[in-house]
DNA sequence: TGCAATTCGCTC
DNA sequence: AGCGAATTGCAC
């Protein structure tokens, strides 16, 4: 017998022994199914025979070796460990997260092989006539006529009903096939004619082939970015090798792979949370045989296995779904880096408005800054206007002035988005008598007045309930909407302008399947209209056809408390503001404000996000926050809001002691209560990562041992971005 | 005294 | 985390 150390995917940091048989040894990155306790779990073998294991008479035997070839090769592994360090995440856990669902479990490998389907001898000589009633088999039948179809090359064109069914008449079979690297073509589609700039980018990430090296494009909207990218791509798949793209949780429009399939007859795959198990798994084969060129995914997909990774490529790297919320949070772009350091290959970062993380690391020459300043198009860029609400009429907030910019545009045939970002009818509603407002029980927030589906609604928490007919404090029944949601915003326009079509998209309108598409759709057809919605506008879509751009509201994120609420506001203005004019003529965006004279917003109008970033940058400096000092959040939550307090005391009391480490809080997190448990929050800053990194690991090997800790639900998160 | 609820202790 | 064992709370 040998003995191996295995990673559990248990939240305890350490490797537990086991014993194996001599001619069962398992390769480190295996597979192996353990007895832990009462339970069996399936584990990663990360050691074999190591120098000092636990006492050798309590060791327990491997129930069953899964796999003969690792499913986490060296370069994952290191990666994998890299993350679990850094973010101070158990490694089994970060392990097996990194693994398709199915593979989690301790399928094998091999009852997935990708298969491929041919004719049986009677299918081969069947009468063309008998299949002449079912049209889509007949189809089918002629196909494979031609040549055999592997799975997911017949079920672009099939459905599987119509395979099932020539299955059943036993006219087709499947053969399991091994997939194979894809074939280097031999030429590709021409692309587009590019600008100096973006000819410039090209071939500075081309020059880089082959070696680490890390760039950040910033270009503007409809600056050509995916054409930079496109083009860059190309020059490694003629050299086999394969493409890592990965983008924000809503990027993946069908637009965008559209586009790749478009100019790559090549195999494209994508990875993204609506993926059922198998197709999860049929992609991480696909990357792990070569067989994928590119993988175009969300922040998971930087865990995927590549044969030969060439590049890999982070859109909209300043969007805040790159960060893993809970549990292992870690930072797609951050851990991507250290992949591509690892996989000595270039990686681009790109975006209109970077991060002041990636902006600091590009001025700072840890990145190469690529500069799109120009419209690939040469359509100008939309110009700014502030509109003082203090001073204009306003009818259902939204001014004069603005109302006649859109009549304007609408007369002219043309499109108008109106930007709010609150969903539903209104923030809450409001006793008329004494002002009492309705409140979620479970949250330290107002319910939001859903008029169509007839419900309060607490944002926060997702409980609805029925609309009381009274106060609750006085027993008034005048009971009214306060403030201004997108479904009322929809309403008032309908009022105002009832002979124009208007498209409302936020998440409410859009969760019906096929919502969504057929709400592009209606934008994409010619003629005036008005969009209305919430940062979903933002994201991702194309609108050619608008040419004007009302914000309606966002004065409430020019005060908040968080460091990082100015940046995101103005990622988040020039992300709106990058819809209008990419058809035609320059566009406008109408910044409706009480507070003309604020500073973010006369940088933005005057200057641009370019400009904007510049001086944010040079404040966070003077405050001495992040990049200029890294940062780890403690969260802390439950039902007892001392149970918080004292956790997150007893943790600052430890740092205390400690040089070179700020501290901030204990602090209530801006939601206090959220379903019905109390959250507080200790952050801590150092300019010195290994200082930072080094106190973590003394506070975690504390706090585990500590009895409170099993009272709360705690969590640590480095670099965090929402301090929420 | 009996039983459910809560806490504890352990996982190679 | 998740499971069984031990301890506590509380009604009869």
């Amino acid at each position: 017998m040998i003995v191996i150390r295995v990673a559990l995917p248990v939240p305890l940091r350490q490797h537990f022994d086991y014993l194996v048989a001599k001619h069962l040894v398992p390769a480190v990155g295996c597979r192996v199914l353990v007895p832990f306790g009462s339970r069996q779990l399936v584990g990663i073998v990360w050691q074999v025979a190591p120098d000092n294991s636990f006492a050798i008479n309590k060791l327990k035997t491997v129930i069953n070796v899964i796999d003969q070839q690792p499913v986490l090769p060296p370069l994952l592994r290191n990666l994998l460990s890299f993350a679990a360090e850094y973010y101070h995440y158990p490694l089994g856990e970060v392990l097996i997260s990194a693994l398709p669902a199915l593979l989690r479990e301790g399928r094998n490998l091999a009852d997935y092989q990708p298969l491929a389907y041919r004719l049986t001898p009677a299918g081969k000589i069947l009468e063309s006539s008998v299949l002449r009633r079912a049209k889509q088999q007949h189809a089918l039948w002629q196909a494979l006529q031609q040549s055999d179809l592997t799975e997911s090359m017949l079920l672009q064109q099939f459905s599987r009903a119509i395979l099932n069914q020539l299955l059943k008449k036993e006219l087709v079979a499947a053969y399991p096939v091994p997939p194979v690297p894809f074939a280097a073509p031999d030429s590709l589609a021409k692309g587009l004619q590019l600008t100096p700039n973006q000819a410039l980018a090209v071939t500075a990430i081309n020059q880089a082939k082959g070696r680490f090296e890390r760039f950040l494009i910033e270009g503007v909207t409809g600056s050509g970015k995916t054409e930079v990218y496109l083009q860059c791509i190309a020059g490694l798949l003629m050299t086999q090798q394969q493409v890592l793209v990965i983008v924000p949780e809503i990027g993946l429009t069908p637009q965008t792979l559209a586009r790749f399939q478009a100019r790559f007859d090549l195999p494209i795959l994508c990875w993204h949370s609506a993926l059922t198990d198998s197709e999860r798994l049929h992609c991480w084969q696909q990357a792990a045989t070569g067989a994928a060129a590119i993988i175009i995914g969300t922040r998971s997909a930087l865990f995927l296995p590549f044969m030969k990774l060439g590049l890999i490529i982070i859109d909209e790297e300043h969007d805040q779904s790159l960060k893993q919320q809970d549990g292992f949070s870690y930072h797609a772009r951050d851990l991507a880096i250290k992949r591509a350091a690892l996989e000595h290959c270039p990686i681009v970062l790109g975006s209109a408005t970077p991060s002041l993380e990636s902006l600091y690391n590009a001025d700072s020459q840890r990145f190469i800054h690529l500069d799109l300043p120009d419209r690939a198009t040469g359509h100008k860029l939309p110009q700014f206007k502030l509109v003082d609400l203090k001073q204009q009429v306003l009818q259902f907030g939204l001014a004069d002035i603005s109302l006649a910019h859109i009549r304007k545009q609408l007369s002219l045939g043309q499109q108008v988005m109106l930007f709010l970002n609150r969903r539903g009818f209104a923030p809450a509603l409001s006793c008329q008598e004494c002002g009492w407002l309705t409140e979620c029980h479970r949250c330290s927030a107002f319910t939001t007045y859903h008029k169509q589906s007839r419900q309060l609604i607490c944002h926060h928490c997702g409980a609805s309930k029925a609309i009381p007919r009274q106060c609750g404090d006085c027993g008034s029944t005048q009971l009214i909407p306060l403030g201004q949601g997108t479904e009322q915003l929809e309403q008032n326009l309908q009022t105002l302008f009832p002979d124009t079509a208007i498209t409302r998209l936020d998440r409410d309108s859009t969760r019906r399947k096929g919502a969504l598409h057929s709400a592009l759709d209606d934008i994409h057809s010619p003629g005036a209209r008005l969009i209305v919605g919430t940062q979903m506008l933002a994201k991702g879509h194309h609108f050619p056809n608008v040419s004007l751009v009302v914000i309606v509201d966002v004065d409430g994120a020019l005060y908040s408390s968080d460091f990082r609420a100015p940046e995101q506001l103005a990622q988040l203005l020039t992300q709106v503001a990058g819809r209008a004019g990419r058809g035609g003529s320059q566009g406008t965006v109408l910044l409706q404000t009480q507070y003309p004279e604020h500073s973010l917003l006369q940088d933005i109008i005057q200057n641009g996000y370019a400009a904007f970033a510049r001086s944010a940058l040079l404040e966070r400096k003077h405050t001495q926050l992040p990049p200029y000092q890294y940062l780890a959040l403690f969260r802390a939550e439950a039902h007892d809001t001392n149970h918080c307090q004292q956790w997150l005391t007893q943790l600052a009391d430890l740092v205390h002691n400690m040089p070179q480490l700020q501290l901030l809080g204990p602090i209530p997190s801006p939601l206090e209560r959220r379903a019905g448990k109390y959250r507080w929050q200790l952050q801590l800053y150092s300019i010195n990562r290994t200082v930072l990194h080094n106190a973590l690991d003394t506070l975690l090997a504390q706090l585990l041992s500590w009895p409170l800790t099993r009272k709360v639900k705690w969590q640590l998160d480095v670099d965090p971005i929402d301090l929420s």
